[in-house]
DNA sequence: AACCGACGCAACCGCTCGATC
DNA sequence: TGATCGAGCGGTTGCGTCGGT
């Protein structure tokens, strides 16, 4: 039995399973890796070309709209990472988890907060994601996003305030592909690749920067790391954190969308 | 320049599920 | 119907990098 080899892929292994996999397709992976001559298990192959060397593989920083959508999705699903994935075109399950237990958890921290607990599920939901959706729209200029877009995301996003008339699809969309949904659970989304493509020159510096200044306020929380007392909404230590444009429309911009999500798991 | 801790990402591990026999 | 195997998923780990001291 000859010794499998771990750890890092070398120059050589990934032009070895490329080459293959070029030429048998993927698939059977115990087979690929034996065949194909690789010290490695099935396994180990099947990760480093989902993860690597698939051609679509996006690299670079999460983009805003991305982090948009991991956050709802992630609202809706929970840490279903493969499922997540299939609306981020190129983006992998390990990398949207690695997104999700670093950057995102990383903030539940600093709040002092669970990441799974109301509190910061809310701080997502009425503050972190309608900055984004300020972003987003900042630099998009709003233009690109009102000609494509369909997602309630999206919808956000390009309606002028205060309105945001929701669409309700009857299939979700992956860019140009129809995904299967389920009625129940699925019904309302719409992906917005298409926009999303406008928009991914004006990558922003990310999550680190502004995120940070609008989530990382210890001040806001009680001495037992939570939040102050009363509705997150009308705390005053959350309002004076956030500036007066914010206030007077974002959130209720964004409120007949969060109203229009299927209930959370 | 050296050290050290934090961070981010690639890779691994254990488990589940479905197909096949 | 149970055993086996391949594939996929979510959680975890290890290591390289980078910034601060």
């Amino acid at each position: 039995m000859e010794e499998v080899r771990r750890g890092p892929w070398t120059t050589e292994e990934d032009l070895v399973l490329n080459k293959y996999v070029a030429q048998h397709g993927e698939g059977r992976w115990n087979a690929l890796a034996r065949c194909a001559g690789l010290k490695r298990t099935g396994k180990s192959c099947r990760l480093r070309w989902l993860n690597y060397l698939r051609p679509d593989v996006r690299r670079g920083n999460i983009t805003p709209e991305e982090q948009l959508l991991i956050l709802d999705l992630h609202s809706r699903w929970g840490n279903r990472w493969s499922k997540i994935a299939q609306y981020l075109p190129g983006r992998t399950d390990n990398e949207i988890k690695n997104y999700w237990r670093t950057r995102v958890q990383k903030h539940a921290n600093l709040l002092r907060c669970d990441v799974n607990s109301t509190t910061f599920k809310d701080a997502i939901r009425y503050v972190w994601m309608p900055r984004l959706l300020e972003r987003i729209r900042a630099a998009s200029g709003g233009a690109a996003f009102s000609a494509s877009c369909t997602s309630p995301v999206a919808a956000a996003a390009a309606d002028p305030l205060p309105s945001h008339p929701l669409k309700q699809p009857e299939q979700a969309t992956l860019g140009s592909e129809t995904v299967e949904s389920s009625p129940s659970e699925e019904a309302s989304l719409t992906i917005p690749f298409s926009c999303f493509a406008d928009c991914h020159s004006t990558t922003m510096q990310g999550w680190g920067g502004w995120a940070a200044d609008s989530l990382s306020l210890p001040a806001c929380c009680d001495e037992q790391g939570g939040w102050p007392a009363g509705d997150l909404l009308s705390s005053e230590s959350l309002w004076s954190m956030e500036d007066d444009w914010f206030m007077q429309h974002q959130i209720q911009s964004y409120q007949p969308y969060c109203s229009s999500l299927p209930p959370l798991k």
